[in-house]
DNA sequence: TCATATTGTCAAGTTTATTTTACATTTTGC
DNA sequence: GCAAAATGTAAAATAAACTTGACAATATGA
């Protein structure tokens, strides 16, 4: 299952996956990985993402 | 860190660890290691904690 | 006090997230 | 249409989550 709110939360402040990807100390091909819903990344790169976006895990993850 | 909110809401539920694991199917001691922060669960598990709860993300492990 | 349930912890093994490197495809701006 | 940036994807290696089994320590209740 796709992140399509990931998606498009970045997408709304304009960032590459790989900018992204520098904020949250991963490399590009996980943040690419998560957003095509290909693995389960952990609690704590969730959070670093919902920070880098300025939005909450209930915004980005939960379901 | 230690997740003390997650301890508190399984105690407001009566809920042991195993029990906790038997409804996220994962083992005790992941549930064990878990709240005593010894590691860095996954999403899709930390969703699964939060349904057996009846809580979110944001309320068990946002920071 | 005694028995039992719960929790803490450890070691060894398996699975899976994540990295690195690399290349192909698509998108964007000029 | 061209060049550059962004994205998709894949294989091999590594780190860390998670399992299983087992035992000690602590709490709970009769």
């Amino acid at each position: 299952m796709k992140n399509l709110r990931l998606k498009s939360a970045r997408a709304a402040k304009d960032m590459s996956q790989e900018q992204l990807a520098g904020l949250c100390n991963v490399s590009r091909q996980t943040i690419n990985a998560i957003e095509k819903g290909d693995y389960n990344p952990s609690i704590k790169l969730c959070i670093a993402i919902c920070k880098a976006l300025g939005r909450t895990l209930d915004e980005l993850f939960w379901e």
